[in-house]
DNA sequence: TGAATAATATAGCTAATGCTATATCATGGT
DNA sequence: ACCATGATATAGCATTAGCTATATTATTCA
C-alpha cells in the first residue's frame, strides 16, 4: 500500500501542486480516516512528511520509491498490452500485478518489449 | 488466501490421500494456528469441512475452485516464461501475480500462448 | 468579522492475517 | 495398557486495512 500512496502523492504534487489528504483518499477509493492512517504510516517509515491541515510531502526515500513504482507500473501495463491484454484490462490488472513482480522478471519484460519493438 | 488454500489442499490430497493442518501450514509457511483460523474461514464459506482431528476435505465448491486456481496459476507461470523471465522467478512471481489478473488477461495470455506454441 | 462549509483529525469498531503459549486429543511403541 | 510424542485446538496479542461517527481547524463568502 505504501507504494501506491507515494506514487499517487507524486503524481498529486505534480498535477495540482499539493497532494490533499482528501484527493488522496477520493483517488483510492477510500475514506478519508483510512488514508490519514495510512499517511501516518508512510511518516512513520521516514517515506513523508506534513504539517497539520497542509499538504503531504515526500521524503527524499518517499520520492524514490514513488519513482521506481511508477517505472514499474508502466513496465506491467505495456507488457500486458503488448501480449495482448485490452488496455483497461492491463491498466486494472497491474495495480495488484506490479506489487509481485520480482527484478528478475522486470527485466525479463524490459527486454521482451524491446525486442518487440525492434 | 482461501483461493490458496483450496489449490494446496487439492495438492495434497492427491499426494497423500489426505490434507492435514499441519501439512498446510508447513507448505505455507505459516504457524498452524494461522492455518486453523484460515480453514474455520474455509469451512465458514463452505468451501471447506473437516471433522475435528482427521484432515481437511474440499466440497464441490471447494474443489471447483481449487481447479480454476491450478489452471490460473499455470497459465501464469507459462506467460511468465514465455516472454523470457526465469522459470524460478515465474513460479515466486505467479503466486502474488496470479490473484490480480482478469479474465480478459487470462484469455490474452492463452491466445499468445497458443499463438507461440504454432 | 463571523458564520457556513470544507478539510482534517481522532476515537472506536470490524475483519483478515500473522504470531506465541497453552491445553487437549490420538497414536505408536514398549 | 500406558505414556511419550506429535497433531490439533484454543486463547490472546499485534498489525494492516477498512469503516462510521464525531470533533476540530481553515477558508471562504456574505
Amino acid at each position: 500500500m505504501l507504494e501506491d500512496y507515494t506514487e499517487l502523492i507524486a503524481d498529486l504534487i505534480a498535477a495540482n501542486g499539493e497532494a490533499r489528504t482528501i484527493d488522496i483518499a477520493r483517488r483510492l477509493g477510500v475514506a478519508h480516516p483510512t488514508a490519514t492512517k495510512t499517511i501516518a504510516r508512510l511518516k512513520r517509515e521516514g517515506l513523508a512528511t506534513a504539517r497539520p491541515y497542509r499538504g503531504i510531502f515526500l521524503t527524499e526515500a518517499g520520492e524514490a520509491m514513488a519513482k521506481r513504482v511508477r517505472e514499474r507500473h508502466r513496465l506491467v501495463v505495456d507488457l500486458l498490452i503488448a501480449v495482448g491484454a485490452p488496455r483497461e484490462a492491463a491498466e486494472a490488472d497491474a495495480e495488484g500485478v506490479e506489487h509481485y513482480v520480482s527484478q528478475a522478471t522486470l527485466r525479463a519484460f524490459s527486454d521482451f518489449l524491446r525486442r518487440r519493438e525492434a
